[in-house]
This record gives C-alpha cells, structure tokens and sequence, in this order.
RNA sequence: GCCGGAGUGGCGGAAUAGGUAGACGCCCGGGACUUAAAAUCCCGUGAGAUUAAUUUCUCGUACCGGUUCGAUUCCGGUCUCCGGCACCA
C-alpha cells in the first residue's frame, strides 16, 4: 500500500467503532476513569467551518491516547440549541426554530462524524430537548428556593421603532441592528442570579485549579475582588446621606469633590434642594442612551454637571466640597457614588483637571502637579490628620477602624462581579417555571410539573409589548397559583442560552436517566471532568456560569466535588487564510471541512489541524498545509513497501524510543504540532535508513493512531492486529534509549559561535574545554588573547572569555 | 478606555528554570522520471557581503533602552494586532 486510499478507508473504520461500540464509556465505576469535554457547538444556521473541528480534534487525540493508557474514557457531544441567533435565524426564514434546530443538528452531528472522532454518541444531550431541560428548570427552582433568583428593575436595551428589547448585540453604535433607529435604555423587572454570593468561592477555588494561567488572572480580575471601606458624607443643610465606597479611605483628606452615577437615586430625593435640576435631568438622559461600555470608553473627555445647591460633608475634616454627577461612575459598581481623590486616583485627576477642581496631596511620594500618584506601597500619609507620617498600609487599618468606631463608615469587600442577568424576552429558551400570583408573589411551580414544556406556537415574534412571546399565549400564561389556588399567571420571559450549558457536563455522567438529573453513583464516579478545553471567549461567563452553578449543586448536596473542572485549556482560533477572523459577512474565506475531507481524506485533515501551528495560538488556515500532511500520510502508506523481519529491532531503536517519548508527553502538554513534527522526523529516518522491522512499523502506527485513527487502523489490521488499535495498549519506551552517547555542543568565543564539538554525553568540564580549546576553527580566536573566564554548560555549550 | 494574550525567514511555525535561532511543513528554484503533464523522488532555500570553495565574516526573533560571558527568552518603555467587557452563545 503506497497512498492513502481514504475514499476505502475512512468510511470502513468510522463503521466498524459504530458497529462495535468502541468509543463507549463503560458503566464498570471500578476502572479508572478519564473525563475529557469539549465546549458543546451551538448549532447555528451556518453550517461548521475549519475553525471548529481544531479543539474537538485536540481533545478526541488527548481521549484516544487516555483510552489506549486503560482508562475508561468519557468524551461526549451534545448541541447548546436554545438562544437568540437560531431564534433570529427563523424569523428570518419563517421556519420555526425547533425545525432549524433540528436540521442544523443533522449537518453538524454527520460533519463530526465523518472527522472520525472517538466521541460515546450514546450520551448525547440537546439542551432544548425537554427531558433535557426539565433538570435546568429543576436547578432553577432550587437556586430560588436558596434565594439565588431574584427579580430586580434592571435597564434593558430598547429599540424605540421595533417595539423590542435588544441583546447588546444587536445594537450597533447606539442603533438597532435591523432598522438602524434609536436604542434607549429603558427599566424592566427581570429575574437575576445571585452569582455574586459565590464571589469568594469562585475565587478561591480557582487556587487548586490547573487551569492555563490567563484563565485564571483574567478570571480573578473580572471577579476583581477589592477592599475598601463604605463611607457616609452628610449633605449639608439635609438629612440625608451619602454612602460611598472607596479602596482608599487613608485619603479621605484628600477628597475635593464627589461624584455620583447619573441613576443615583438621591437626586430625585434632593430635587427641592437643586437649583440646576434641568440641567441635571437632561444629563442624566443623556447618559441613559450610553451602555456602561460606552461610558468608559469615553473616558479621555470626562463630562459631568455639578449638582448646585447641594454640598457634601467630609466626615473627617468637615470641609464642604460640591457633587458632581458623571457618567463615569457607575450605578452598578459599588455604591454608586465616590468621593473623589484627584490627587490620588487617574480619573479623578483628569476630572478635577477639566473642571478646575482643587487637588490637594495627601500621600507623598509623586509629584501631583504632573499626575495623581497612585502608588500604594511606598507612600507615607501627609496632611490627613492623626493618619500623618503613616505608610499606606496602615494608614487604611487606621483609618476604617475610626470609621467604624464613630459609626461613620465600615471595612468592606466589594467585587466587580454582578449577578447575572438570567431572564430573555425571547421564545426560544427554557421557560422559567414560575408562577406570579397577586397575593403569594412569585411560587415556583410543583416540581412533578417538570418539564414545563415550551409551548409549540405558530407565532414565536416579538412582542411591541417589550413581553416575551410566550405572554401571547393566554391559555398558557393564565393558571391558578400552587399555593392559594386563585388566579395567577406564568412567568413568560424564558431563560438566556447560558442556562443549558451551564450544567451539561452533569447529564453526559448519565444522559439517559429520566428520574434523576443523574444518579449520585455516576456523579460521583465521573466528576469532576478531568480536562476541559474551551475558547478564551468563554473564560468570564460560560466558565464562571457553569462554576457557580456546580458550586450551588454540591452545596445543596447533588454533586459531591465542588469544583467541575480539574483542568481547563484553551485553543488558538483558526483564521481566513487572509489572516483575519472568519466571519459570515466575508464569505469567500470561509472552508467547509467537507471539501477538505472529500479531497484529502479525514486523517489530512485531523493532521493539518494540529500541525498548523500552535494549539493555544490563532493561526491563518492554509489549505496548502493539506497538501504536506496528505503527503506524509502517503509515506506513511509506504512503509508497508519496505517493513521487513519480524520482532527484532533495528538501528532505528532509539530514534523510536525518542519519538514515543516526545509523542507522549507532547499530547499532555497540548503540543501537538511538534509532536506532528517528532513523527515526520522519525518517518524521514526511517526512509534514510531504508527499511524497518514489522514490530517497528507496528508501533509507529500506534503512535499515531490518535492523530490519524483511520490509516493507522488500516495497516494495524494489514498485519495481524486482531482487536481495534484504538483499544490497543500504548506503548512504552525505554528512558536509557531515549539518550546518546556522544552529544555535539557549541564552543562560543565571547557569546559568538565560533566551533561545535562531539564530545561524549555528560563530559567533564576540564576534558569539554580541552577539547573546545582544541578546535581549530576556535584556536584561532583565543591565540595570543589571555582567557578570562570560561563558561561550561554540561551537554549544551562552551562559552570562553578573552581579551 | 479597562482586563487578558500575541508579534521569529516569502508563509505556518520550532527552540525559553537565559546557552548552536529557523526543527517540521508549505511555497519557490534546480535536477531525475515521462512523448508531455500531474504525481513521485533527489538537491537547494533568513538577509547582506566575501571566496577557488558548500570559504569566511557581519546582521537578524515588532521598536527603543537595560541586566548578563551570553537575551527570541529576564527587566523598563513604545508601537501594532487579536480575545473579552456582563442581553451572542
């Protein structure tokens, strides 16, 4: 065999692990076990594209080389289906949603199929499949009844020609998506979770956590934990007060002004005190068209209108100093309002700049008529009081314990993160399984009513009402309350897509169960998941999400491990080949995987997917690099041309026990284009060396099973294997064989190459500078020059200093 | 703007507890085979000088500076690109 008949091969192996069940995960909870999930697709009216199938190949190559090590392996697939793009998608095309779901499901589920992967499709879950979503429900109405879901007034994005609310997403600089007019922001009651309770957990078990590093610290800084200090600033000639937060109360001293979000409610209650309230009105409309994200990135020209007639208190020093309101304050951060330090904060000095503020410097250090000086660690206090000649840090103990001891404020943590916003205006999601009574208040529905079924309909548009479309269906919404029996109604928002997903991993232990989300037996032996590999996209919501909700679940006692995810990876995302991001609007860049199949075979494809680069980098697709791997899959067909002699080994032994190394710890490392590249370097030498011995041959395809399953099992079967190789051992290799005995180092004359020498493998310094010295292209630089130092790195180099 | 990454030949990339920069592959050029082409095989391939030579030298890992015998790797600063910014999933 001298190519790789794919058009023979692919389909024939693909059939036989259907046939046989191969890539089963088994029920036996005595075997050790192996975890590996891939973020589930949404499965979208776009069919996949060559982007999709690098994490999925990444991870099936991690599966099929743990299953080959014994484990019994769990790799399952499954559809996240509910959201707005496939609700927008069938507007669009008037076919209704579950229809292009369902559709969309077939392509996607035959596109992975015919990638060859080693996925256990007996496990397989559709998050919009009601003996599905009859557990989401489930969760949510335990996170209720603990006191995680609330409803709050929130500001949603409103379309003021559609009638609609708006996902961020569809508004575009202001305008909305479809019809290009005005977005505001408007007030609506809607239903929130209370991740926020599960901060510090989120936080804290990060620790523990092998997770890639920028997971983590971007993780930790959207959590942005900060310790601070609440404070209340009187208002003159008022009862009122105004709490701020701050994470530096040590320069209370220094506060020349404040400065509250436009949403502040204490202006409404001071509005008899306001000379200016026209002008602030109208700020504050102003502010309202602006999302929180355009608020910031406004930053270089802060706006902001005094509140005249009004002055805040400092608690400190009883100084007078003007409110200001800004829209770089955020209602949602923290109190809502600051005191502002001009001198010591970025923001405030910029602020107090434009608006001819005074700035005073409170902590010493920097030179504030340049810039406000923001260093924490080295300054020493200076015109604050009892807090003078203190360095910052025990300024800030001083000061809270004052605050606290004259009931003025308190020591507090705040974190950056907010609940999470659970409740869409939409059809196609979960409906929340909530009935709204006029005397009960919210009731959660009867758990044995689980699911609650979304209703079929033929209209699932959008409302002008600003209400879900389910609030159309009357005979649905209206029924009576659990708990009294009068009239009631249903909730009729539904859930965002983030709900389905954020628990999958749970129904994969036990997909099939009807009675239980799943059985403590399967949850126990199967989580927490031991590699879990995602896009960096995901890191601050999905990842979060799903975090929070299996914290909740092993709180309330359904899961036993706390945390889900022992391992979490992430992947480089797959470019146009013009080097940008592949996207709809440029459809010319887009590569079907089918084409690349059809033309290369399953095996080219899963390889040219790893060897491209990187696995944690994004890189351009190139459809050439096709050509390379197709190649190396054809010589790899060659050798069973020139395989010859049974069970003894060749010269080619150690550059075996070399590659299997490399093979190995190279798939735990994620570092799949090299090991690519081990294999390829191993093949030439084999070619060089002009033959190899069947065993030999044998145990390269082993290795390289996990990358190109279908050719390896192909040649596997050509000579004697009996059962699968997929389901044969890994091969293990002989650490003495992986070293040789003589090594060539480098002789540098002052940092500059100068000689390589072969000198055996962990020489002695004296006999490797003897023989550096000894070299004829290194003599001539170091004759007649006097050595002042030399430098000997075992196995790697000499460097020698002369003058 | 804020948070997190990245920048190495014509191209994708290799090599970092600081130690021979460019593995492996693509493209391209030359040769073999062929009536011819494709496929395949062999050779070459960072840039610039230099040599009879496949010799020798210099430069070279986004840019500027620093530490070091030695920096793609560490430190300080700058630029550019990518991901996220909470109702896309």
């Amino acid at each position: 065999m001298n190519r790789y008949d794919f058009k023979a091969i692919d389909k024939k192996w693909q059939d036989k692990w259907e046939e046989v069940e191969a890539f089963k995960a088994l029920t036996d909870y005595s075997l050790p076990k192996y975890y590996t999930l891939i973020e589930f697709p949404y499965p979208s009216g776009q069919s996949l594209h060559v982007g999709h199938p690098r994490p999925y190949t990444a991870m099936d190559i991690v599966s099929r080389k743990k299953r080959m090590q014994g484990y019994n392996v769990l790799f399952p697939m499954g559809w996240d289906a509910f959201g707005l793009p496939t609700e927008n998608y069938a507007i669009k095309k008037k076919i209704h949603p579950s229809v292009a779901t369902k559709n969309n499901v077939e392509t996607y589920k035959s596109q992975l199929k015919s990638f060859g992967l080693s996925l256990d499709w007996s496990r397989e879950v559709n998050t919009c499949d009601p003996d599905y979503y009859k557990w989401t429900q489930w969760i949510f109405i335990q996170l209720f009844k603990y006191g995680l879901a609330y409803k709050k007034e929130m500001s949603v994005n409103w379309c003021t020609s559609c009638k609609c609310v708006l996902a961020n997403e569809e508004v575009i600089d202001g305008e909305c998506e479809r019809c290009g007019s005005e977005v505001v922001q408007r007030y609506k009651s809607q239903w929130m979770l209370k991740i926020t309770a599960y901060a510090q957990k989120l936080l804290d078990g990060l620790e523990n956590l092998d997770f890639i590093e920028r997971v983590k610290t971007q993780t930790i800084n959207w959590i942005g934990r900060s310790e601070g200090a609440e404070c209340d600033f009187s208002i003159k000639d008022s009862d009122k007060k105004l709490r701020i937060f701050t994470t530096r109360p040590d320069t209370l001293w220094g506060a020349t002004y404040m400065v509250i979000a436009p949403e502040h409610p204490i202006i409404n209650e001071l509005k008899g005190n306001i000379i200016n309230f026209d002008e602030i009105d109208s700020y504050r409309d102003a502010a309202a068209k602006k999302s929180d994200f355009e608020r910031s990135e406004l930053v270089k020209d802060k706006t902001g209108v005094e509140i005249k007639g009004v002055k805040a208190v400092n608690p400190v020093n009883n100084e007078e100093i003007p409110i200001f309101i800004s829209d770089y304050v955020l209602i949602s951060y923290g109190t809502g309002a600051i005191m502002a330090v001009p001198g010591h904060d970025t923001r405030d000095y910029e602020f107090a700049k434009k608006f001819d503020l005074p700035i005073i410097e409170v902590v010493k250090g920097g030179d504030i008529s340049k810039e406000a000086f923001t260093d924490t660690e080295t300054g020493i206090m200076v015109n604050s009081g009892f807090l003078n000649g203190l360095e910052v840090a025990d300024a800030k103990k001083k000061i809270t314990q004052f605050l606290e001891d004259n009931n003025l404020g308190v020591g507090t943590i705040k974190y950056k993160l907010r609940d999470w916003v659970f409740a869409r205006q939409r059809y196609w999601g979960e409906p929340v399984p909530i009935i709204i009574c006029p005397d009960c208040g919210f009731v959660a529905i009867d758990e044995s009513e689980l699911p609650l079924v979304l209703p079929n309909v033929e209209s699932y548009e959008l409302t002008d009402t600003g209400e879900s479309p389910l609030s159309r269906i009357t005979d649905w919404v209206n029924v009576k309350c659990p708990k009294c029996g009068g009239d009631a109604k249903r909730e009729t928002d539904t859930m965002p897509g983030w709900a389905g997903s954020s628990w999958y991993f749970l129904r994969y232990c036990d997909s099939n169960n009807p009675d239980y989300l799943a059985t403590k037996e399967a949850l126990d032996y199967w989580m927490p998941v031991d590699w879990y590999n995602g896009g960096m996209e995901h890191t601050t919501l999905h990842l979060l999400y799903s975090r929070f909700w299996a914290l909740f679940l092993h709180d309330i006692g359904v899961v036993s491990c706390p945390e889900p995810y022992l391992k979490r990876t992430s992947h480089g995302m797959i470019l146009g080949e013009d080097g940008k991001k592949i996207s709809k609007s440029r459809p010319e860049f887009i590569v079907n995987p089918d084409d690349m199949i059809n033309e290369y075979g399953a095996d080219s494809f899963r390889l040219c997917e790893m060897f491209i680069g990187d696995f944690e980098k994004s890189t351009p697709w190139s459809t050439n690099g096709m050509k390379g791997c197709k190649r190396f899959l054809d010589k790899v067909c060659g050798l069973t041309e020139i395989a010859k002699g049974k069970g003894a080994t060749s010269e080619l032994e150690n550059k075996f026990h070399k590659t299997i190394k490399k093979v190995t710890s190279d798939i735990d490392e994620m570092k799949f284009n090299t090991a690519i590249a081990a294999m390829m370097t191993l093949l030439n030498d084999i070619y060089d060396h002009g033959s190899l011995t069947v065993d030999e041959l044998r145990t390269f395809v082993t290795i390289l099973c996990p990358f190109a399953p279908h050719i390896s099992e192909e040649i596997w079967s050509m000579y004697g294997g009996t059962k699968l190789l997929s389901l044969t051992e890994w091969p293990a290799y002989d650490e003495s064989k992986t070293i040789d005995a003589m090594v060539n180092i480098a002789v540098q004359v002052n940092g500059k190459l100068r000689g390589v020498i072969e000198i055996p493998v962990d020489s002695a310094q004296d006999f490797a500078l003897n023989a550096a010295k000894s070299d004829e292209k290194v003599k001539v630089f170091i004759e007649d020059k006097s050595i002042v130092k030399e430098i000997y790195v075992p196995n790697k180099l000499v460097n020698i200093v002369v003058k």
